[in-house]
DNA sequence: CGTGATATTGACCTCGGTCAAACTATGTGG
DNA sequence: CCACATAGTTTGACCGAGGTCAATATCACG
């Protein structure tokens, strides 16, 4: 396994498949500087739970987690964010972060700031359209997330974790069947109410019936309907 | 307890309070007849998963839940909505409506057009920022759902599923240590991922620890502070 | 009344959590 | 280059929270 000193950011959207469609375009006479891009190494923050939030955020490339904190300490993994996908959505009325974001992978993200935002939603309308669509998507995917966690098997919610996983990568233009999950077991359980040891069983599981292999975080996925028809 | 042939609709929101703020106004010499109201009775459906949706939905009075369809033919109930919330904030991209809008009670709703919205929007920036506004706090309560169904036990849930409603109650101005659940045991399971013995057997407890008193579907809260004190 | 939906409670069992041990991978300092 | 440390993963053994099944009670309504 090669390791360079600076791992480079295989994954890249195009800013044509971007969530944010034309929300950050620079190319209408807008100010180029109004949107950044940032660097992130794995494991660094994005954005802290509970400061001020006066940006959205676009996946342009790498892979990310956000965290919502618990009365107990303790934090719970809320959402697993690839590129092309849009940060920050929660805390737009707010203006406060919901959620810690952190980086599991190099990740490059676009900031559009808020004023930005608006600046494009009076001028046309197309762009608070675009806005309000992203906003009804992520509660779209919101109950998805809802229901996997109040209605599926330990088995299922892995089983649809990795479909979901597969689907999003092949939306984005990669393998539906080799992909990276890019954070661990405790991760994963995290993200869908279960513990890291009920995430390898089950890995384990699927491994065994000869449905998928596993090298670490890479997973290849061999039988696709197998895994889908637990959902049944 | 007596029963009228017709059941007033006691509990009632003033259109000052409502959730969709100004976002039904007929004074600004808007044609009053794009805001219809409908009345339901407890079990009929204001709308069916699936199908286009064309409108948004404001609780004037009353108590709904809406419930998402799974795979096995089988459903989950996603939301429950009193007066001041509004409905139908998913699908307003895909114009399709994503869950079942079922009367837990007698209901009155406001049924305010897209195009009476869209209206709105063009013609003052407030009123989109309004309904951003009610999609961005539509993602904070899916998020809070997501944490209840994610991390908490079933006693904990039971906890902040009342502690949730008496503070939307008493938000709204009235009690919030008397109300009624409007609704069976197993939509509270269904809403918590639970069974509904289950959900029995922690109104018993909390009932034997003097926490509360039940009867039926009427509850009282009798120590907040030790049901509270449960989430820790 | 009787019928059907809802609620409560008990007895039992299973799924998944808990605890523990072994193994792997990656990094660090000598 | 190796010894050691740290974090992550796998797997086994055990246990308990909560699901399942069943009996009974309660209530609404014809």
């Amino acid at each position: 396994m090669r390791m360079g000193s600076l791992p480079p950011i295989a994954a890249q959207v195009s800013c044509a498949a971007c969530g944010l469609g034309h929300l950050c375009r620079t190319d209408a006479g807008q100010d180029a500087s109004a949107v950044r891009r940032r660097r992130l190494e794995a494991g660094e923050r994005l954005f802290v739970a509970g400061t001020p939030q006066s940006a959205l955020y676009a996946v342009h490339a790498g892979f990310l987690k956000t965290c919502k904190r618990l009365v107990a300490g303790s934090s719970q993994v809320v959402g697993l964010h690839i590129m092309g996908d849009v940060l920050g959505l929660d805390g737009i009325a707010s203006r406060v972060h919901a959620t810690d974001a952190v980086a599991l992978a190099s990740c490059e993200v676009c900031v559009i700031a808020f004023v930005q935002v608006e600046r494009l939603i009076e001028r046309d309308h197309a762009s608070g359209e675009r806005v309000r669509a992203l906003l009804s998507d992520h509660i779209a995917r919101a109950g998805e997330q809802i229901v996997t966690l109040g209605s599926l098997t330990a088995q299922q919610r892995v089983a649809a974790f990795l479909l979901d996983m597969s689907e999003r990568w092949s939306a984005r233009g990669y393998s539906p069947s080799v992909f990276d999950l890019c954070m661990t077991r405790k991760d994963i359980g995290s993200y869908l109410g279960l513990t890291f040891e009920t995430v390898s069983r089950m890995l384990s599981e699927f491994r065994d019936d000869g449905w998928l292999r596993v090298d670490g975080r890479r997973v290849e996925l061999l039988d696709r309907a197998a895994i889908a028809r637990t959902l049944g």
